[in-house]
DNA sequence: GGCCATCTCACCCCCAGGGGTGGTGTGGGA
DNA sequence: TCCCACACCACCCCTGGGGGTGAGATGGCC
């Protein structure tokens, strides 16, 4: 590790600043290795970064969106999903509209340091581990009880998607769109779609519009 | 007109700031007879008044609710229901839970203030005037296009109501109540009712919460 | 081992909602 | 007179959504 002294400059993406927070404090003791630069929520990066580390948590998984929109012109050229959705065909169409990474939320904090730190060295890295809530990170909804899970699916009712949008998003069949609908509903205490709306607007489900600098931008 | 010259001092109240301030800019002309002391939305009246005047757009019609909650103990006694719902059997069940008079938004505002005067006095009031737009008084969603009927179907849609509970609340069969949806959501351009909910909080159809000094408030 | 949580999925049934068509009445303006 | 807007209503049909039941897999905890 002697050879890569410098260490990596990181964008954080995601349209939910908590959920950026959460991976923030996931990589916060590995800051002599990886610098967090910029936070962004819909708004392209603007700080000249290594990696954009874009985090799919109710929003386009990279199959259908330019990587590049994510990107003011020179910012950086590298840009690593980070997803717990695995399903090899999303994973090679990102990486065909050219992401420089696919990570599954299943790596421990160090592995996805370790990942970046390859990226940023020129490598391609995809990891599918399977996903599981321990591993890090933060989303809305969480201190009401939500599981990752649901907590995507109220986001994207939030957001006004129909499940059959849902499904698309998700990858995810309409059946299990329904399960977590039910079991969301009965956790926050709803039983219809516009009272589960009222919720998430109300509880921090709405995507933020946000750019703030991290702990260790050059400004 | 000599025997009175006491000004009455009255509360206005709704759930919606925009409708209160319509109401004010109505009776603004009149304040040498009426004067304005406070405006609630969704809090009781605490100063003394003669008369609250309770504007019904997106609220209960005092068919059900205790009118007494609306009045802090001693701030009034006097509370007149003020509606484009002037069914029979509705001015009848108001005046039996105590109000002292059940006004139409037909009315022109000089004819509001006379009898607001009339209730002050002691008199029990009730006009049934056909409504009509052009009479006064505001809402949201007017600037958008919005009808004032279309915008109180839109304003409880995003209370979160079924159509069945706007039924009972607008005292409108389910066949008027859907055709007011199908307008509304053309003019706002929505097609599901969790956009037509979004739209609403986005466009200030959530209800306020709020107590204001009149300007002829003594504070 | 059992239990729980989470993820994922299937199927059945019914309700809530919304598109369409059509109609009546009133009032105002050209 | 016609046209438009608004209020109000009916009926038809279909979609979107949500309740229920059941199932499988994984992992962690007692």
């Amino acid at each position: 590790m002697a050879e890569d002294p410098q260490p990596v400059r990181v964008a954080l993406l995601n349209d939910y600043d908590i959920v950026i927070q959460g991976l923030a404090r996931m990589l916060e003791p590995y800051r002599g290795r990886v610098h967090l630069v910029e936070f962004d929520s819909r708004l392209p990066v603007v700080r000249p970064v290594d990696v954009a580390l874009y985090d799919t948590f109710a929003q386009d998984q990279a199959d259908r969106a330019g990587l590049q929109d994510l990107l003011e012109r020179g910012a950086a050229d590298k840009v690593v999903l980070y997803s717990w959705n695995t399903h090899e065909a999303l994973v090679e169409a990102a990486l065909r509209r050219g992401a420089s990474g696919y990570l599954s939320k299943g790596m421990s904090a160090d592995e996805l340091v370790l990942a970046l730190e390859k990226v940023a060295a020129g490598e391609r890295v995809t990891d599918r581990t399977a996903y599981r809530e321990d591993d890090g990170g933060d989303w809305p909804g969480r201190s009401e009880g939500l599981s990752a899970r649901e907590a995507e699916i109220v986001a994207l009712i939030t957001q006004g998607l129909t499940n059959d949008d849902i499904t698309k998003r998700t990858y995810l069949s309409i059946n299990s769109v329904k399960s977590y609908i039910r079991s969301a509903y009965r956790k926050i205490g709803v039983t219809r779609r516009p009272q589960a709306v009222l919720w998430g607007v109300r509880h921090g489900f709405e995507p933020d519009t946000l750019r703030r600098p991290g702990p260790d931008a050059d400004d």
